[in-house]
DNA sequence: ACGCGGTTAATACGAGTGTATTAATGATAC
DNA sequence: GTATCATTAATACACTCGTATTAACCGCGT
């Protein structure tokens, strides 16, 4: 059933049928349930495939999780790199705006979470559980993900909010982040009970998050 | 070693030197690897107690955790709900202060994290990870615990702020909370090679954060 | 027609899991 | 001093886990 892998080597085969059923799968019930709750059995039940898929197209469980993280947080990093790059070259050499700087570090994440192509929040809710998630094996990559985009946005916040500290720029960032994901969580939980659920459409949902993080890095400390 | 308990019941007794030993392993452990990483057998061995001792003391691993959080977790609402009931009776019939009402919330929690007796902050990150956690047996604890402060105090920042609609203040609330749980999470991690490690005593923490929720809530709704 | 290589299927293995069971312990009440 | 009872210790059990191993499968080039 060899469709499209040429390359020969066992088992790197960059695509195949299962290879990528086994990503959806995987993507799906880690989102569901939570890394650590999700075996390998359970995923390739879901896809359909035998227990030594797994094995085979990825080497090792581990090596899965890496795969079904960078399949979406790669584009997603590119992305958010891109627009930085957009906003910069736009302002020259004058000041940075700072609307614009946080948008482009918060639309990428907001569209991937609530217009990919998969329905929901998937990797959405994926990627807030597991910032979260002290798994030594995929903190490596996320943090290797994340690095180089805290490193630029912080440089290019600290060219439009000149007033603030690094650290405090950090922090600030930080908490938007964490900020994001809780509420990406928290879209497809039910509200608590009376209220109505919080339909947002995608482009409401980053015009408002990313007014109330203009006002968050606009705050001046108190004076202690 | 029967020292304190005395009820007759066999595995429900309130408090014993090991069922403490127990408690404080187990939490230490949990924020350390997270929930599913910790085996029963980790527990006890770091409590210096043998491996039946949690089914005795507990009956069940999943009770065991439920009382984790719930050492911490009551004083915390208590004393939150405490607060508020002080910010509202202070105000009396007349407008509740924003910043007072988002300081009831959000002082206790940070001081819990920081200045429990616990050194570090072993039970905020605690609390972050498993706020995101699907383990649904916690899920229902957690929620009975989180549903009337968020209940309280969705009201109270409806008076606060009158003309917020009741999902945005839910909303808004939401991500500082989500806020919160990062940033407690990264106070422990180190920064990002270059930048020092942020350390802030609780206090100040507090009013910076509470200032960034503040105009947080202030920020108005993009036109659209 | 034939085997060859990439893929899938089926099973086995050793390690680790939570809990139940049963025996030992040791302090306290009578 | 001894019976009692809460606690601790030690072991057993049934189960699930990830991975390795081996055999079947099958389309394709020759």
């Amino acid at each position: 059933m060899a469709r499209k892998t040429k390359a020969g080597n066992g088992q790197a085969g960059r695509s195949s049928a299962t290879r990528e059923r086994l990503l959806d799968a995987a993507e799906r019930l880690f989102a569901q349930r939570g890394l650590d709750a999700v075996s390998v059995r359970d995923i390739t039940r879901a896809a359909g495939a035998s227990l030594g898929a797994i094995t085979y197209h990825f080497g090792a469980m581990r090596k899965l999780v890496v795969a079904v993280f960078d399949r979406r947080m790669a584009p997603l990093t590119r992305q958010r790199l891109e627009a930085l790059s957009a906003v910069e070259k736009a302002a020259g050499t004058g000041p940075l705006p700072l609307e614009a700087v946080l948008e482009a570090m918060f639309r990428p994440a907001v569209m991937e979470a609530m217009t990919g192509e998969r329905a929901g929040v998937v990797f959405g809710k994926l990627m807030a559980r597991s910032m979260m998630d002290p798994n030594p094996n995929l903190e490596k990559y996320i943090h290797s993900q994340v690095e180089p985009v805290i490193r630029r946005f912080d440089a290019a916040l600290l060219r439009a909010v000149p007033e603030l500290t690094p650290e405090d720029v950090f922090w600030r960032m930080h908490l938007l982040v964490g900020g994001l994901h809780q509420s990406l969580l928290m879209m497809d939980r039910k509200p608590p009970a009376g209220l109505p659920r919080l339909r947002l459409d995608a482009e409401t949902y980053v015009r408002r998050f990313v007014a109330f993080a203009t006002a968050m890095f606009r705050a001046r400390l108190p004076k202690a």
